[in-house]
DNA sequence: CCGACCATGACACGCCATGTCATCACCGCT
DNA sequence: AGCGGTGATGACATGGCGTGTCATGGTCGG
């Protein structure tokens, strides 16, 4: 018999997203996670960097992923074409038919400006690789952080409408919607 | 006499941005903030939420400027010609004449994976603030949240520029030129 | 069969942040 | 002058977060 029951790490995210459902995400105690998981408060730090990573390890994948996205892409064509498509792959791939759940967690990042904060970083992240992504294509500096900005943010205040929503729209035709939006608003 | 030295407040941030600055953010303990301000720990955190907000004191000022710039514009007229005034505004009254500190400042919170994730808040703050602005002047909430957080994102990818440049630009220029850039980078 | 490995347990510790009550100069009022 | 309210600070207690360190003992390759 195993010394210890397996997926320590998967099993202290269930018992963190239960708890911070049942009674909010501050009023949820390590110790609390750790017990309904059957572990100690030391492992939960060694899986989690700390109390609010438990919420952000599934979208860990997401930077990584566009990465991998952008050095792959052709290195010919215009910068927002690549930025698009890439859009639509992230939109597809990580967003779509994960809808309720993306709600659950935006309810509980909500709730709590410590949460929010991390969010925040974690999007901030992933403008910072797509910006790395267009340097590494050989655009200027400010072209690249300007693209790279503003591609995440569109990302997201789509995803923000996607889940406001009550149509089922696709993620990706709101990015596209959100762009003419965009384009027609800056337009002197 | 004075029960107390005057400028708690002051002198606990003098305090603080020196420990800062002498043995970086993480290293420097709030009781030790204290002690050199010849205060007490309780009472440092009433001044500050917490010991990363000391570093935030001088902006929180402009969301709430920029609720009023918002409040006072005329109620005609393009939304970009008011957000490029507003943002000229902003950057005259609030960066321009204080490179030296903004540098400074900016060393601190680059070190500090926290403070990043502080200044991002602050930054969503006010971009929150812009929104409503725009949403109050009876934009479409999507119209008003993209052009609220593509203003924020010029403003800061521009302040960036222009605090790592050695040349004296003024801020506004870039901002300019950055949204030109962002003009063309759009263009279908 | 054995020894290195590695996930976890067990324990200690310092700091952050907050609640609570006491203190006492200052201020306005009479 | 006297007097009570006010408000900033001190003093103390507390609990949770996050980390360093060493021990433990199944697991796995040789």
């Amino acid at each position: 018999m195993a010394r210890w029951q397996p997926d320590a790490r998967e099993r202290l995210r269930q018992a963190a997203l239960e708890l911070f459902a049942e009674q909010g995400f501050a009023a949820t105690t390590v110790p609390a996670i750790t017990a309904r998981a059957g572990l100690t408060t030391r492992t939960f730090f060694r899986h989690f960097a700390d109390k609010r990573e438990v919420l952000f390890a599934d979208e860990s994948a997401i930077p990584a992923f566009a990465e991998q996205l952008m050095a792959d892409a052709p290195t010919t064509g215009e910068p927002l074409a690549m930025l698009l498509a890439g859009l639509r792959t992230v939109a597809e791939t990580h967003f779509e038919g994960r809808k309720a759940a993306l709600r659950q967690r935006r309810a509980i990042v909500a709730s709590d400006p410590g949460l929010r904060e991390r969010d925040l970083h974690k999007r901030a992240a992933l403008a910072e690789v797509v910006r790395e992504g267009f340097r590494a294509r050989g655009l200027e500096p400010a072209r690249a952080a300007l693209l790279a900005e503003t591609s995440v943010t569109l990302m997201y205040v789509s995803v923000t409408e996607w889940l406001d929503a009550d149509d089922d729209r696709r993620l990706y035709e709101i990015i596209e919607t959100a762009l003419e939006t965009l384009r027609a608003e800056l337009r002197p």
